[in-house]
RNA sequence: GGGGGCGUGGCGAAGUUGGUUAUCGCGCCGGCCUGUCAAGCCGGAGAUCGCGGGUUCAAUCCCCGUCGCUCCCGCCA
């Protein structure tokens, strides 16, 4: 009965279900008789005694087949494979004196096996379930339920749950109702593409997933709930990015009643419960508060890592007293030329700077300028241009002999963004980040209008229904572009965790905003007309933010790509390897919806299947 | 939409300035082994070097195309 080769050994478990996790086993334990359930993780058959280390989402514990044991019971040992699903019954003994294994929980202990039933066989599974497993990301998603029974993954998984779990506790608390919004709405005009559902019974008509409950939650808010929060499902048909999913998880948060900083007390007193629930991590609070243009400005990013120091400067003072003529245009154009003291990176060779102006081209920057720090002033790159106030700028930067500073000269903006990729290059190069801290801050005073160089208008920076701040009321229409909006960001670690604003709830001011950014009334009642109409009754003053759970798992967990904390993530070009969608659809399911697919529409370089489904209904 | 990288037994990699048995580790199969815990030792099987075309006496290697994966820019409030 045994023999686990046997097909009739594969059999119910109701004799044999577990009376412990493979975790839980101690030294009180001792003498006990159990049965454990669980994976064979590994087997060493030293041929008169085998050992078994079995797993399950608790732990290992190893169970041995003793040197004496039937020989019925040896055999069936010596059968089990990886990953046979198996139970076991034996007894709780303590290990000999020094073979007790400190790494393992269960270490002190062992099970001596009396019974073993095998419940599952299993094939050789294409890659060893291990937390060392070194399988690339294609092969593990396409095994993801192999890839999940590790406990590095069940680990993540598990922290995602107590994440979500403490989020609702913490809101439910500060008097948050979780309401769901519905998954089937409107196409509304956001920022990002729609995925569409076609109807069934409505012919030609179609849903669209939400990329955010955005309009759903101020209705809510016009509804009176006042303080709403949902873990929503949010989803977006953009290109892929390494960082991005199809669909991902917010938690979407409004709130009634409130200016800026009430929203920011509840998100810090959130985080700082999460945390301390889950990490057992202490955040400081209340979190640091930077305006946009100051991140830019100091970071060249919008989402600065500030877990490091590598400030970005100002060089204009110093582009007039010389005669570098790149620099000089930049200013006359109205541009910025910033400057990156590089500590100790005057060792730097011409290949590892180059590598780093590659770096700063990529965002846009001419190129990266750069003077070594000596004892003798400055030299190489730029410096012979600067030989007059060499002592002026060592001084004004507090520059040290073996220092580098790196320029760049451009655009504002991209002057800005380029050196901050330097700066975040060297913060890794140079081992200037400690990975243990959470560095949050609040960035705030967006701009609420960006200018669009290829349509030549004005769209919202943010989303149009965000609120301006009120000293811009007035000049609004005479000066867009100066308008900073009641908006804000959360981010961590170099990571936009969440966004969110004060909202626009007077219809009046709505309208002006339309105006700007050219939505015209007819366009607004069309798409969304249900939300001004509901802004007629009454609506209260809100605002609220989404922070995004799959980042701040993700930043929880240590890991730099979300799709390690999601369980069925879709890979870098939005595929699932595992049940393989996107993909067609029968043809009958086309004719139920009106539905013909267009060949033009085939994939490029036709493998036939998109121009198939094409012919047929032809 | 644009750019870079990769594709070699089940897995992860090495390799060839183009030369005939394609290497290593893990895994797998068989044997040995009484205390291992990434067990050890011995033996073995397993690869049309992503696919198609081209150059060449000769292509895994060079060229072109294509597919797949991946990273980045744009895009994504």
């Amino acid at each position: 009965m045994q023999n686990c080769r046997c097909f009739d050994s594969i059999r119910s478990m109701e004799s044999m279900k577990r009376s412990v996790t493979c975790g839980e086993l101690r030294a009180a334990d001792l003498e006990k008789e159990v049965i454990l359930n669980g994976w064979v993780h590994r087997n060493r058959d030293h041929g008169g005694i085998q050992f078994i280390n079995l797993r399950d989402r608790y732990g290992l514990t190893q169970v041995v087949i003793d040197q004496d044991a039937p020989e019925l019971l040896r055999n069936a040992g010596a059968g089990l494979k990886p990953e046979y699903c198996i139970a076991v019954r034996g007894r709780v003994r303590a290990r000999p004196d020094g073979m007790k294994n400190a790494e393992m929980l269960t270490g002190d202990i062992e099970v001596a096996a009396s019974q073993i039933r095998v419940l599952s066989t299993s094939e050789v599974p294409p890659f060893v379930i291990d937390e060392r497993s070194d399988a690339k990301d294609d092969l593990r998603l396409r095994y993801r339920y192999l890839d999940l029974r590790s406990f590095s993954m069940q680990r993540k998984i598990k922290l995602r749950h107590e994440v979500m779990l403490s989020v609702r506790e913490y809101l439910s608390g500060e008097g948050f109702y979780e309401i769901e919004t519905p998954s089937m709405i409107r196409s509304t005009p956001e920022g990002a593409r729609d995925f569409l559902v076609p109807s069934r019974l409505h012919p030609r008509k179609f849903y669209a997933l939400p990329q955010s409950p955005q309009l759903f939650k101020q209705l809510l808010m016009v509804s009176g709930f006042d303080r709403y929060f949902q873990l929503a499902h949010c989803f977006r048909d953009e290109d892929a990015r390494g960082d991005r999913q199809p669909e991902h998880t917010q938690i979407d948060m409004e709130m009634s009643f409130v200016g800026r900083d009430d929203v920011f007390k509840v998100i810090e007193g959130l985080f700082s419960f999460v945390f301390g629930r889950c990490l057992n991590v202490q955040l400081e609070t209340p979190f640091a508060r930077i305006s946009y243009h100051d991140a830019m400005n100091r970071y060249g990013s919008d989402k600065p890592d500030l877990r490091f120091g590598l400030e970005l400067q100002d060089f204009a003072e110093f582009v007039p007293k010389a005669e570098f003529a790149v620099f000089q245009k930049v200013l006359e154009s109205g541009g910025a030329v910033r400057v990156l003291k590089a500590e100790s990176c005057g060792s730097y060779s011409r290949k590892q700077i180059s590598d780093l102006e590659e770096t700063a081209k990529i965002y846009g920057a001419g190129g990266l300028a750069w003077m070594k720090v000596t004892d003798e002033g400055l030299e190489g790159g730029i410096s012979r241009f600067y030989e007059g106030v060499a002592a002026e700028i060592i001084a004004a930067y507090q520059a040290k002999p073996g220092d580098l500073l790196l320029f760049v000269g451009a655009d504002w903006q991209t002057a800005c963004t380029a050196l901050g990729a330097v700066r975040s290059r060297l913060g890794n190069e140079l081992s200037l980040i400690d990975s243990s801290l959470f560095r949050f801050a609040w960035i705030v005073d967006f701009p609420l209008f960006e200018w669009n160089e290829d349509e030549h208008g004005w769209d919202a920076a943010h989303h149009m229904f965000s609120m301006p701040q009120e000293q811009y009321l007035e000049t609004m229409e005479s000066n867009p572009g100066e308008v900073k909006g009641d908006l804000y960001d959360l981010v961590c670690n170099g990571f936009e965790l969440a966004s969110g604003s004060i909202r626009i709830h007077d219809p009046e001011l709505q309208k002006r905003v339309f105006k700007i950014v050219g939505f015209s009334e007819e366009e607004a009642q069309r798409r969304f007309g249900f939300l001004l109409e509901a802004f007629r009754y009454g609506p209260p003053p809100h605002g609220g933010i989404a922070p995004g759970l799959d980042r701040l798992v993700m930043i929880m967990a240590g890991e730099s790509s979300i799709r390690e904390v999601i369980a069925f993530p879709k890979n870098a070009v939005a595929v699932s390897p595992m049940d393989g969608s996107p993909a067609e659809v029968d043809e009958q399911q086309l004719r139920d919806l009106g539905l013909r697919i267009s060949s033009e529409s085939a994939p490029a370089g036709g493998h036939g299947e998109g121009t198939d489904v094409s012919n047929s209904d032809a």
